[in-house]
DNA sequence: AAACTCGTCAACCGCACGCAG
DNA sequence: ACTGCGTGCGGTTGACGAGTT
């Protein structure tokens, strides 16, 4: 007989997560911690699989989660991780601390294997591309690489210099710099705002004082070894849900105070 | 202004794995 | 050893916004 799947998909809500749904996530595992991904959902009043509700958590509400673009110095410690793990995102993320696999997957996809295709190495082997001499041969690479512009950069570029980034960006000009370093200024701005809002709790120490877990950063947080937050510490976890309903303007469910179950 | 293209990323899918019975 | 269940993982999809024509 076959497998059964994982939730009774009939009724259930797919796609995108509403902020309503995210407080009733987190305001459940906040209160209950977890035990079975799959009571979750009935439990905390979501029409979602449990499935659903653990990718969330995992890869959005967790409060350890680090935001934010990756800076050069994470790029290269992914590249090098691949290098010697391959696609094992989860052993990858296991080295950054409040990166998701799934963030780190996406991140390579999009952005770092292009780079690396620039830099005229294979994304794969992390062996230089070699050119194959046909016209005729339309790898990835020689398709990106169609326009002038392409061609120059991944010519000037040393790529033996081991994932040392060019000094230009794949555009190569000065001004495009100028506005990635602008933008990254703007989010360090929000990601100052995101520490004065999380910093103030120190959520490290509950994480860990909560799951009795090992000291080293899991990717697959949980909490199932965990007890529901004792007496003494609802007064910070309110804080933070506090915290957390100024922080994504959850204005609209201020109504949701009132049935949050630790009040 | 509309249509189209492209890049990003949240979310889904299905298989693999580990564990308990 | 086998089976069933819950969870983890990696590949893939599709919605959406930004940029371009």
């Amino acid at each position: 007989m076959g497998r059964q799947p994982c939730c009774d998909k009939v009724g259930l809500k797919r796609g995108p997560w509403t902020i309503e749904e995210d407080h009733k996530l987190i305001n459940f595992i906040l209160n209950n911690g977890i035990h079975c991904w799959r009571m979750v959902p009935r439990l905390a009043g979501l029409l979602r699989c449990g499935k659903s509700c653990r990718l969330r958590w995992i890869n959005y509400l967790r409060p350890d989660l680090k935001r934010g673009g990756f800076t050069e110095a994470e790029e290269n410690e992914i590249i090098q991780l691949h290098s010697r793990l391959g696609n094992r995102w989860s052993k990858i993320a296991a080295h950054f601390p409040g990166r998701t696999d799934n963030e780190i997957k996406n991140h390579w996809n999009t952005r770092i294997k292009k780079r690396l295709k620039l830099l005229g190495l294979d994304p794969v082997t992390h062996k230089p591309i070699e050119k194959k001499g046909n016209s005729g041969d339309k790898n990835e690479t020689a398709l990106e690489s169609n326009s002038p512009k392409g061609r120059e950069d991944s010519m000037e570029v040393n790529f033996m210099d081991n994932y040392n980034y060019s000094k230009k960006d794949s555009l190569g000009t000065e001004e495009k710099r100028d506005k990635v370093e602008l933008n990254l200024e703007e989010t360090n701005d929000l990601l100052n705002n995101y520490d004065i809002c999380w910093g103030s709790l120190d959520f490290g120490s509950w994480m860990n004082q909560e799951t009795n877990t090992n000291t080293t950063y899991s990717p697959s947080f949980s909490l199932e070894n965990s007890s529901n937050p004792s007496v003494g510490e609802s007064s910070s976890l309110q804080e933070w849900v506090g915290r957390v309903d100024s922080l994504l303007s959850w204005d609209g469910f201020s109504y949701l105070e009132q049935n949050i179950f630790f009040l």
